[in-house]
DNA sequence: CCGTATCCATGCCGATACTG
DNA sequence: CAGTATCGGCATGGATACGG
């Protein structure tokens, strides 16, 4: 999923969907709903976030912490001090954000049994 | 299972993140959300899907249905005439997936544009 | 009409090593 | 502590050709 709405050519669909589709770019990858989660209690440090999210690699830390930023997402906060901190948090927008996550997480809850079921019944078909 | 986005164990992250990303990889990925948009109204043949879902190739709308239909959001009726008929249509629960879309449509539609200026700005500095 | 099979470009992501 | 740089594996998805 590293689409940009500009790979969506000529318009048939609506823009629901391609709004949509921006935002699944957001937040449809790898790390970012983790991040997203483990922020929403306040600023947390970068290796701070590296120990919370399990598996997460310096690097793709560092570049979701970037997009999320770019995104005004999230706020990053340099303390010059020696050695270096940094914070990070949510921004409002970002916290607005967990809301129709919520949404995903409910209809998961309800679901994701029934999916589950469904794949077994269908390979084993 | 009642768990909340809001409580979040650290380290482990919960299952309400997993979820969520279970839910996300069924429709995160590029076609997926247009497929289930353009059967909303009802019952859709192969090609008529093709004409609709502008840009898609028959190979990813036929690997796309089949995973929809796997996991039981899709379902796949065929007409043994010559030539053959095929009908793609949502299950009920592939209809109730539209709920928590909307959500994001609806968080899409009021933050979009900030998020657009927000990259603009960053870019600039 | 409704697929499958094959080749291949693109880019995410992990592993590793190195700076201020 | 908080990054950056580089390499390479691997999955996604597009183009094309062929089959029932």
């Amino acid at each position: 999923m590293t689409l940009s709405i500009t790979d969506f050519p000529a318009p048939t669909q609506g823009d629901d969907c391609r709004m949509v589709r921006e935002i699944l770019d957001l937040v449809g990858d790898k790390w970012t709903l983790y991040i997203i989660a483990t922020l929403k209690d306040g600023p947390v440090r970068f290796n701070e976030l590296r120990r919370r999210i399990d598996g997460i690699s310096q690097r793709m830390l560092t570049i979701n912490l970037r997009g999320l930023e770019r995104d005004g997402l999230v706020k990053r906060t340099l303390f010059p001090t020696i050695p270096p901190r940094v914070d990070y948090e949510l921004t409002e927008v970002g916290r607005t954000l967990l809301a129709p996550v919520m949404a995903l997480v409910r209809w998961a809850s309800s679901n994701l049994e029934n999916i589950r079921d469904a794949r077994v019944r269908y390979d084993a078909s």
